[in-house]
RNA sequence: GCCGGAGUAGCUCAGUUGGUUAGAGCGGGCGUUUCAUACGCGCUAGGUCGGGGGUUCGACUCCCUCCUCCGGCACCA
């Protein structure tokens, strides 16, 4: 009842190297491998990197060396990065590689022959510094390039649209028939009213930039990120009949896992490019949430802050993986916190499951000499315990089933727990000072076939500590084949008299002063950048938004500006608000500008201000806004093209 | 604005189709053992289960409403 189980994560772009958000995803995608192994299945993984697209041709030619050179290098990093996670993909894709792109061509021209690619012009706003679209999100205020500052201009682009909207039904129709296509529920439902609403056709290719796939029979066009992209998937396994076919659906199980920001694509847009193309669908498409580090948004500079090789390399790669996986519920957000990581590992590795394979080997080599004793008549103790055991280790088993992993782990540790309640019970070192050594050899044998039962339990999330144990508990490494499965659902004790090989600590634990100065070393800085506030918290001077939309905020330009006679900090200005007539404004800038050095300039303007006497007929109707002391001010202000009266918001 | 999720012990969270004294892990406190990595085991937290209202013999669990947080969509004040 081996089954064929293909899990993949999504192939990150080039444009940055791992970073904790990429490690996870893959560690999971590897936890779930090494589990599937275990079961017997006939598993796969994949992973690997996406290439194309202007942003690497861009980045490429800056570096002043060709994008191919360029995204080698990087792809190159994410697959030397893995293996020191003991990260092992069976496989690893690149959008570059020709039997990527023969086969995307393949899919575009099976999606073409359907009639489901048309030739039409896309329309958006365009930043010619850029020389990209733009959506309307991302633009400053004012329609400005968020990248330039400066003003995009609605452009037209020849390009091929996909008939998405065509799906619309059949999307539907196929959620409904495999309600665990998306997961988790909540993700589903988003997706669910996204394809409810209008479906609109999707932009498939680009005339603007060339380092992509050329469309097959138009090469001024290349596929656009997420046709090409998605598709790694299925050109991994080498396409239509190709021998790894079988990996995929409908005989294989495919299980697509994927941060929730690109759930869409992988739910609507890539389901109906193989519905289009005739190709089964994946099995399952899992949206897993974003991680916090030490409570903080992931930022830019945190995440290079946090580096998931150098944290493997100070604590081991598995104790890093299982932090992933134990602490954080899969599908949810969670928060990697260093200090936890350490408790955790404190708590859960060293003092339970360490502690117990410490105090088990330790009596074996003080009682029957180091050596396995004979299983013999079991009491009550054994027999609940066992019983517990064989409970946990099915739940275990559940939990990786329905992806959860924090869970198989939690009941993992909870059968090292209950192993070290029954070891204080059963008291082997009274039976031994008893001189009844049969119990005795009753009591550890127990012990020590529960730890081999636990050497499995954790393999998928710490091989390299379980692969250890093993060592020390004298039993072979793990060997998962086709057909076989390992887990270790049934209690069997071994033969007496096989050779145990204690070998100190298997998880040393930290005390305070370690803890201190690995948190020290590790916790990410960033201080620099953002100097950590604390508390942005609604404080008690907030303002509601309609207190602040009752300013009436504009641009406006001084048209003229003379001191004022015997008020050395004030001029006194007309400026433009694009009101039939120039406002009087008196400013205290006096100090720090020559009213010639206003002339003409952009300003920003508290517009509803209450007007204000100043003596002399001198009113002022309206505020500049500035800051600095009175004899250095800095005038808030706007690009020189933003249209007087404008208004800020 | 619409839709969805969440708000349970100091922290992280479980809580099945409503029913005796609301749970776990960690932390804290107390006790205890000595085989063990100063480790383990036992006991302990008296928490208005976000607020308010309702249904019910009885609600954390059902309904209504309000508040806060998060996400998706819409919109951009």
């Amino acid at each position: 009842m081996a089954r064929r189980f293909y899990v993949t994560t999504p192939i990150y772009y080039v444009n940055g190297v791992p970073h904790l958000g990429t490690a996870y995803t893959t560690i999971v995608a590897d936890a779930l491998r090494r589990y599937h192994l275990l079961c017997g299945d006939d598993t796969r993984m994949l992973t690997g990197t996406d290439e194309h697209g202007l942003k690497i041709e861009r980045e490429a030619v800056a570096k002043g060396i060709s994008p191919q050179v360029f995204v080698d290098d990087m792809s190159g990093r994410f697959r030397a990065a893995w293996p020191e996670l003991s990260i092992e993909p069976s496989d690893f894709i690149r959008t570059t590689e020709p039997r990527h792109t023969a086969l995307v061509q393949e899919l575009w021209r099976r999606v073409e022959a359907n009639g489901d690619l048309y030739l039409g012009e896309y329309e958006d706003w365009y930043c010619v510094g850029c020389e990209s679209f733009k959506t309307e999100k991302e633009l400053l205020p004012g329609n400005l390039c968020p990248l330039h500052a400066r003003p995009v201009e609605r452009l037209k682009e020849k390009t091929y649209f996909f008939r998405l909207a065509k799906y619309q039904e059949p999307l539907l129709r196929h959620y409904e028939e495999h309600p665990e296509f998306i997961a988790p529920e909540g993700r589903r439902n988003e997706v669910l009213s996204f394809v409810r609403g209008e479906l609109r056709d999707l932009s498939v290719s680009r005339t603007s930039f060339t380092w992509g796939i050329p469309a097959p029979g138009n090469p001024k066009h290349v596929l656009y990120v997420w046709f090409d992209a998605l598709a790694n998937y299925w050109t991994a396994l080498g396409g239509e009949g190709a021998p790894l076919g079988c990996y995929w659906p409908p005989e294989g199980y495919a299980l697509h896992l994927v941060g929730k920001d690109i759930l869409r694509f992988h739910t609507v847009y890539w389901p109906a490019f193989l519905l289009s193309a005739k190709i089964p669908l994946p099995s399952r498409v899992f949206a897993h949430g974003f991680l916090t580090i030490d409570g903080q948004k992931m930022s830019k500079s945190l995440r290079n802050a946090v580096d998931p090789l150098r944290l493997a390399r100070e604590l081991g790669a598995d104790v890093l993986r299982y932090q992933l996986l134990r602490a954080i519920a899969f599908g949810q957000d969670g928060d990697f916190d260093h200090s936890a990581l350490l408790a955790r590992y404190n708590a859960d590795l060293g003092k339970n499951v360490g502690n117990l394979l410490s105090r088990t080997l330790g009596l074996c080599g003080k009682v029957t000499g180091g050596k396995t004793p004979a299983f013999g008549a079991p009491t009550q103790l054994e027999t609940d315990f066992i019983e517990e055991y064989t409970r946990r280790v099915g739940a275990s088993r559940a939990h990786w089933e329905a992806l959860e992993p924090h869970r198989a782990l939690e009941e993992a540790i909870g059968l090292s727990s209950a192993a070290n309640q029954y070891i204080d019970r059963a008291a082997p070192w009274a039976a031994a000072k008893a001189d009844s050594p049969e119990r005795v050899g009753t009591i550890l044998a127990t012990l020590l076939e529960a730890l081999r039962g636990l050497s499995v339990l954790l393999w998928p999330a710490l091989p390299n500590k379980m692969a250890q144990m093993r060592v020390q508990l004298g039993i072979t490494p793990l060997a998962p084949a086709v057909g076989v499965d390992l887990w270790p659902m049934r209690f069997e004790p071994r033969a007496a008299g096989e050779a145990l090989a204690a070998s100190g600590p298997l998880f040393p634990t930290f005390d305070k002063d370690a803890e201190q100065a690995l948190l020290a070393k590790l916790a990410p800085r960033v201080d620099s950048e953002k100097p950590n506030v604390p508390v942005v918290q609604a404080a008690p001077g907030t303002v509601s938004y309609e207190q602040f939309a009752a300013l009436d905020l504009r641009v406006g330009v001084v048209k003229t500006c003379e001191r004022v006679v015997r008020k050395d900090k004030l001029l006194k200005l007309t400026v433009d608000l694009g009101e039939p007539e120039p406002r009087s404004i008196v400013a205290g800038l006096a100090l720090t500008f020559a009213p010639e050095d206003l002339l003409g300039k952009r300003v920003l303007v508290v517009a509803n201000l209450a007007s204000r006497e100043f003596g002399k007929g001198l009113v002022s109707h309206g505020m500049i806004l500035a800051t600095g002391p009175s004899e250095a001010l800095r005038l808030a202000s706007v690009p020189d093209d933003v249209p007087v009266g404008s208004r800020l918001k």
